[in-house]
DNA sequence: CAAATTTACTTTGCGCGCAAAATAATGGCA
DNA sequence: TGCCATTATTTTGCGCGCAAAGTAAATTTG
């Protein structure tokens, strides 16, 4: 029907990416599942295994979402035992996310993870390193001409 | 505090991969918006640009969408007018997706679209060639080895 | 040909993803 | 010191994304 190469479904990056991801999280979900995490919530406490009791505003940082999702999926990860969420003595609109001891022991049982994700995919890591590094490049790229438009 | 390399946020590919998406869909969308579309509904009807006409199964195939989350897809768009939804006569478990006058013309105004968000990004054209390369082949190699491991 | 299976699609329920608006506390500055 | 802008976080509303269960029609099979 048409005939206009570049709306061609299949000449689209980005829906190559949107499945590759969509596909690579449904990969991830059975073995969450056993912990009891969603892959955004495993996103969280990867970011608090390097470090927590730090404020919403680093986690927004360091996981890269919107602080309106962030707020519920910490509320999910506190009803689950795994962080409280506590008010800074300094600063009363911040709150400090700490890890609760049950948090901290997860990360024994999240270590195998990344291995068996790989084992799954069967992916060169060569290949697995330039996809991270052009995803990167892209998600740098967007960010900073965004910024400059508004500017 | 976690040591552990692979449990790093920042060598996380999915990661990578999920937050470069959700920028690159970030991206679309005010331009998505002045057509009435969201990133989602755009693909569908970009694969009906490619061929109409057809049962929706053949757009689970194509976008890449699961059923569940096509149905109320298909129905946002038809009562946009863009397109009708109709039984086949042939098999009446089936239905039919046929493009409106509206949803063909809509095609025109789509023209822009892809030139748009390169000039945006702004991405040397042969990284996004091999971006997109990597991503199919990560989607391929998911659903390969997946099938694999239910047989 | 009836019963069992498969196929095509819809519904339900939950968890994001995010823009926009709301809330509340702090800092700047006149 | 009082007002205004800024900062940190939450709320609201809508649209996915998807597993699982449901519905209904066609196909297979005993």
């Amino acid at each position: 029907m048409t005939d206009i190469p570049a709306l061609k479904l299949k000449n689209q990056v980005c829906h190559s990416l949107y499945s590759a991801t969509n596909a690579l999280i449904r990969a991830y979900r059975p073995i969450l599942d056993q912990l009891g995490l969603t892959y955004a919530q495993y996103l969280v406490m990867l970011a608090l295994w390097d470090e927590d009791g730090v404020m919403i505003k680093s986690l927004v940082e360091r996981t890269r979402f919107d602080a309106g999702t962030l707020t519920p999926i910490l509320k999910r990860l506190e009803s689950k035992q795994l962080l409280t969420i506590v008010k800074s003595s300094n600063d009363s609109r911040q709150k400090l996310v700490v890890l609760t001891a049950a948090g901290k022991h997860l990360a024994d049982r999240a270590k195998k993870i990344p291995d068996n994700i790989k084992g799954q995919i069967n992916m060169p890591a060569q290949d697995v390193q330039q996809l991270k590094t052009l995803a990167e490049q892209l998600y740098t790229l967007i960010n900073t001409n965004i910024a400059v438009d508004t500017e």
